[in-house]
Parts: C-alpha cells; sequence; structure tokens
DNA sequence: ACACTCATGTAAGCTGTTACATGATTAA
DNA sequence: TTAATCATGTAACAGCTTACATGAGTGT
C-alpha cells in the first residue's frame, strides 16, 4: 500500500530521468551526496532497478567491455515519464524530513520550473510551522530543566533559522526569472501544529 | 547483529534513565520533537518495552485508575543502566545522521558532562568533514549543471555552516564551568573522506 | 600478497510502519 | 452522534541493511 515513503523508487526513476545511467553510477552520485540524503545498498537499489524495468518504467542496454564487467545502462521510458510525474504532482506529507525534502529539491530542480518553487515555499511554510513549535516548548521550559533537552531544541532552533534564511534569499534570487506566481500559505498555523492529527 | 541503527531501543532506555515514564509518555514527548528525530509508532514503541521489560533492563508498575485506562510505568534497573552506558561508551559511526546526533544529545547531555563535550566536538569534526567534501564537489561541477543538484550542494553547505556555528558558541558556552578537556581530532581529513570504505 | 575498484547480484534478517482492535471519557 | 484524548496492544507487511558471492584489473 506504500502510503507515505519517499520511496527510493521514484527517486531513482527521477534520477533516470535527469540522465541515463547504471545502478554503480546511481550508487557513485549518491554516495557523494549522502550525508544529506544518504545512499542505498545495493541489496535495494538493484531489486528496485530490475522491478522498474519489469514493470516497463525503464529499459536496459547492455554495454559488454573487455577486461571490465559489464554495465547495464537505464533509460526511463514515456511510460515511467508519466508515472514520475503523477508521483510529483501529489504533494510532499507535512511532516516531511530533510531528507525527503532535498530528494524531492533535486528531481523538480531538474525538470519543472514552476515546481520547483512550489517546493520551496511549501518546505518553507512547513519549517516556519516547525520553528514557532519548538519556540513554545523552549518558552514553556522551566529553566532548571533537563540540560539535553535545552540544547536539542536550542539546536532544532538554529537549524530552522538558517533554513529559512537560505530558502528566503533562494526563492528571490529564483524570482529574476518569474515563472507566474502561486500563493502557498502556512498549512495549519500553530494552533493547528499541536496535536490535530491521533496518528494511531 | 544490530550494527549500525540508532537503535530506538537504547533511545528509549535512555528517557527512562531521565525519569520513570510510560509509553504515552514517550510518544509525547518523542512527538514534541518529532521534527528532528521522529516519533515511532505504537507499533514499534510497545514492543520494545515489552522486550526492554522481559531482559531485565526496566521494572514496570501498573497504576490503575477508575475511569482511564491503567498507565504502566517503567523505570530503568541497575542493569539496564550498565546496558546503556556501554552503548553510549561506544562512538556514534562517522556517517552519523542528524537524527542519530540528535538522539545521543538528548541522552548524553543529561547524563554525563564530559560526554557531551566530546560528542558535540566529534560532530564538529564530522560537520567540518562533510563541508568541505560538499565544497569540493560544487566546485568541480561545470557552471552550467542540474539546478537541482546545484541547490541541493548550496543547501547542504548553509546547512553545515549553520551547523558548525552552533556547534562553536555552544561548546564555548559550555567552557564556562569546563571538565577536564580531551582533544578530538577531526577524524580523517578530506582525503580520506572519499571512499576508503567499500561499504558492500 | 593484499587490498581495493569496477560492477553486478541474491538471501536472510532487522526495524519500523500501517492498519486494526479495545474501551471508557470528554468536547463540538 | 461524531470525533477526539487517553492508553494499551497485535499482525501483516514494506523497506532497507548486512553479509555474502562472483571475477577480472589495478595499485602498493
Amino acid at each position: 500500500m506504500a502510503t507515505g515513503t519517499v520511496s527510493l523508487r521514484y527517486f531513482i526513476l527521477g534520477l533516470l530521468a535527469r540522465q541515463t545511467m547504471s545502478g554503480y553510477d546511481i550508487r557513485r552520485l549518491l554516495k557523494s551526496l549522502s550525508w544529506l540524503i544518504g545512499s542505498p545498498s545495493s541489496g535495494s537499489l538493484y531489486p528496485i532497478l530490475h522491478s522498474l524495468l519489469q514493470e516497463g518504467l525503464t529499459t536496459m542496454e547492455v554495454i559488454p567491455s573487455t577486461e571490465r564487467p559489464p554495465r547495464k545502462i537505464y533509460s526511463i521510458t514515456e511510460a515511467g515519464r508519466q508515472a514520475l510525474q503523477a508521483w510529483l504532482d501529489r504533494p510532499v506529507e507535512s511532516n516531511a524530513t530533510l531528507k525527503a525534502f532535498v530528494m524531492r529539491l533535486l528531481l523538480v530542480g531538474s525538470h519543472s520550473q514552476p515546481g520547483l518553487k512550489t517546493h520551496l515555499q511549501r518546505r518553507r511554510a512547513q519549517v516556519a510551522d516547525h520553528q514557532v513549535a519548538l519556540g513554545e516548548i523552549t518558552g514553556s521550559l522551566n529553566a532548571g530543566t533537563d540540560l539535553g533537552q535545552h540544547l536539542a531544541l536550542r539546536y532544532g532552533l538554529a537549524l530552522a533559522a538558517a533554513e529559512l534564511e537560505w530558502l528566503d534569499s533562494t526563492l528571490e534570487s529564483l524570482s529574476e526569472s518569474p515563472p507566474p506566481e502561486e500563493d502557498v500559505q502556512s498549512e495549519g498555523t500553530v494552533s493547528a501544529i499541536r496535536g490535530i492529527r491521533s496518528p494511531d
């Protein structure tokens, strides 16, 4: 039923939409960004590649080579592009992790320019909300409380502030050639954050 | 064989070392920090609580209550404290995620003051290394390249810079009542980062 | 000789989620 | 009456990692 996960599947499909690659190429690319998004093990990567192929979302070409293992180069198909677009169209969940954000940033930054701006604006709204929530908890903590928790909260606030700064300046610099604007509002301000959902 | 994972198990055990809590209490606490560390579902939390109890790392007391479901309050045992300490003593892997860092920050900040400083210094070294690595990739990217990748890298660099700033200022403010110093060096600088390990 | 890179893959297992179940109490 | 909070729990499954296997080439 694959509800929420970032689904490496679609991320990989998205990478193949940028350019054709082998499994090994994908691993190398992701390893270089592993701090932000982590890199999958071969045990998860290769099976995904197989299943994408079997479902017709990609095609594969074997490039043999003397003195080297043959490489299997995957390309996205038209069906694959449609599946990818369908996935990109459904918005990210509001509890999206940093990892999920960066993954989408990579894809959406390479494909749809309008989607990029929307993505950054959505993130902005989410981070801003979280910042307020963390700030409230910090405020409600009597001074003597637990050092660890205090530090964790301050850390979170510092990161949130930095991220907002980056998002704002990036959005601004993208506005130099502005695609049609679309308003994105903070999707549920403070009062709505704490405990609307019983996630159980 | 439970190699690398953050192991929610030990994190929960660590929370119980700070104070006795019920499963529900833990969920509420973690939900408030869910942006940073995510909060586990009941489907993973309760089984962990059961297994900690069964292995004698915790004890449990049922607090009945008319008109409310009974609460099960867990307390850590001496054996539990030892197991926790043993776990805290083995250092975090060098590819530690933000989540793993914050989890340990919460625990170590509440328990061992010397461990806290070490933990922050280790993180500093790791983030600094990653920053350099990201910077190198950014530099080696010819200007025309993929917008998504470019943005992701800039994002990573911005976060790394902010984190280093926070770590430095926090370490400084902790030095006002300084526990014995211990040198922590950057554990493998740039050249060592790219590809020493074949993780497969 | 040893280890590491390139390049693929499989099987077993751990960790966690989703979705359900219970059941009384309180607020809209 | 509908839903939400409090509070616990289980069964089924998704997703990923670990550890292994192959095998030639290159570097120390």
